[in-house]
DNA sequence: GCCGTTTTCGGCCCGACTGTTTTCAGTCG
């Protein structure tokens, strides 16, 4: 390592925060203390401005959270990488110990006094640990979060290697990126695989480097994180199609062109000793009498017996989207102001934007009594004055907890004065599956729920769905005219794709939505809008791809049936 | 550690569940 670091990012600071508070929960300090670094790592994120601008102009304590001392770690932490009071905590606790406060049920206390008494300082030590019946005879421990603890080690066993969509993305356009460098004969770097398939959790990075130079195939070597396939302009078609995969598509695809007499590789398509073209995906798809079956689609669940008898529906695109519901502001739990949230929506070329701030049943979240829903009704009211004559607007949502019997927050009344409203889970998961689907179902029935928010609760490689009767519901969706949620946080990307179609065949609308709780978060649309691709979803099928005049009419008319 | 003052220290988001206890601490959302 040299001497002169090169500046930390807000990210990487914020990530140095976030273990320093951790570090402190584990030493027992005060909770108040730790949680501090945790808001402020999130509010130095949320800050528009660059780091290094606000370093430079002194301007650190003008973010929310970040007081004299918590400036002046910031400062080192920016330009060092490190800090004195980092360091003293790192000797506490090996790194570890932090992985073990990633398993459910093991909290500070928990992790820290597993190391203290026996020693654990990794997951391996963990697993160990269970296996041996050793944790189950510690104090404050037994048979039953052992169980719990052994059951999530499979889990995140079973996920091993995979990534979310939005990580996927980052490392294999960064990885094409650094290979486009690597040769001089080396013309593009395509992402394939599980990225390009639009995957909401993805597998090693698959890469089709285009050269048309053989001699330097040495080059590049595939790795167990990488997978390097170097194709020849001319048969790209083909390379890309084998390295996108999946392995049913593409079998399935030989299987049919075998029967045609063709035979196709990742080098070259051949009808006996004639070479036929395939530098295109296209072209391949056309010789085999299928109509082009886009890289999302292809996951031999049927695609290309559709492709035989039609085009495949235009999917939807980023710019069909109008406009972006189901937002979190300071309100609640967001990080910016429901005007910065408005300005920012408007500046992406949205018509509008519905705020969706936590219910008052969500107090951990900073949910909303109802002087507060009067305060952002206001503000609302103000803000749309403003936008008056601008094609834009703001409407006065809400994502109502669904609460343990199906009831949605709020009295009736509260609940006419919101334009629309999203109905979600965030408690009770563990009911069991007659008893959540009952309860989902009752709140999809009440009149005021315009949209089913995050329908199965499941955390992408960290938290299994909740077990509800995920047709039942859609049903009862369908039914109501609830639209269903795809929740486009990369985290969640719930409904799951699969269920996308049966939602339509049921008559269900779709709606994607950002639930962003920062400005940055709205353009968690992407990852949404890739995920309704994989599902086979078009524009008409979504809430927010209508226009303002159209939403607000939808609205009105939910609204005017609920008053009966 | 920050914040906002009833300007110098007390409050900070809190209620419910779970598995462990034997009356509650720790975790979670």
């Amino acid at each position: 390592m040299s001497e002169s670091v090169l500046p930390v990012s807000a990210q990487g600071v914020a990530a140095l925060l976030n273990e320093i508070g951790q570090r402190m929960e584990l030493g027992g300090e005060s909770p108040f203390k730790s949680r501090t670094y945790f808001s402020a790592a999130e509010n130095l994120l949320a800050h528009s401005v660059p780091l290094a601008q606000v370093v430079a102009q002194g301007k650190l304590k003008s973010i929310s959270g970040v007081g004299e001392g918590i400036a002046e770690k910031i400062i080192k932490l920016h330009k060092t990488g490190t800090h004195p009071t980092l360091e003293f905590l790192r000797e506490q606790f090996p790194a570890g110990v932090l992985d073990l406060m990633k398993i459910p049920g093991l909290g500070p206390k928990k992790a820290a006094a597993l190391y203290q008494s026996l020693k654990i300082a990794s997951l391996a030590d963990l697993e160990a640990a269970c296996l041996a019946e050793k944790l189950a005879a510690e104090k404050g421990f037994g048979a039953k979060l052992q169980a719990k603890i052994l059951e999530s080690l499979a889990f995140q066993k079973r996920n091993e290697g995979l990534v979310k969509i939005n990580v996927g993305h980052t490392r294999a356009f960064a990885s094409s990126r650094a290979l486009r460098g690597r040769h001089p004969s080396i013309k593009d770097v395509i992402p394939a695989g599980d990225v390009r398939r639009g995957c909401e959790v993805c597998g090693p990075v698959d890469l089709v480097v285009v050269m048309d130079d053989e001699t330097a195939d040495a080059v590049l070597e595939s790795s167990a994180e990488f997978r390097v396939t170097i194709s020849p302009s001319k048969s790209l078609g083909a390379a890309l199609l084998f390295a996108t995969g999946t392995d049913g598509h593409v079998s399935t695809l030989r299987a049919l062109a075998h029967a045609k007499g063709i035979e196709l590789t990742p080098e070259s398509m051949r009808r006996g000793t004639d070479e036929l073209p395939c530098s295109t995906e296209a072209e391949i798809y056309a010789a085999l009498g299928l109509h082009f079956i886009e890289p999302e689609l292809r996951e031999g669940r049927g695609e290309i017996e559709r492709a035989k008898l039609s085009a495949c529906p235009r999917l939807i695109e980023d710019k069909d989207l109008r406009g972006i519901l189901h937002c979190h502001t300071v309100f609640s739990d967001g990080a910016n102001t429901l005007d910065e949230m408005a300005e920012a929506t408007r500046k992406l070329g949205f018509e509008y934007f519905g705020v969706c701030d936590h219910s008052q049943s969500a107090a951990y979240a900073g949910g909303m009594r109802i002087e507060k829903v009067r305060a952002q009704h206001a503000l609302a009211d103000e803000l749309n004055r403003g936008y008056h004559g601008k094609r834009f607007r703001v409407f006065k949502g809400v994502e109502s907890d669904i609460l343990e019997d199906g009831a949605l927050d709020y009295p009736a009344e509260q609940l006419d004065a919101f334009d629309f409203i999203v109905a979600s889970v965030h408690s009770r998961f563990q009911l069991d599956r007659a008893a959540q689907t009952a309860r989902i179902i009752n709140a999809v029935s009440n009149p005021h729920t315009t949209i089913l928010g995050h329908a199965t609760g499941r955390l992408l490689l960290q938290r299994e769905p909740y077990d509800v009767d995920v047709e039942a519901v859609l049903q009862a969706c369908g039914e109501h005219g609830v639209a269903v949620e795809i929740n486009a946080d990369p985290h969640r990307l719930d409904l799951d794709w699969r269920w996308h179609q049966r939602a339509l065949e049921l008559g269900c609308m779709l709606a994607i939505n950002p639930d962003a709780h920062d400005t940055a978060g709205l353009l968690n649309q992407k990852w949404g809008v890739i995920n309704a691709r994989k599902g086979g979803v078009e524009a008409k099928h979504v809430l927010n791809c209508m226009d303002l005049a159209g939403i607000e009419k939808h609205f009105e008319k939910r609204k005017q049936a609920a008053r009966g």
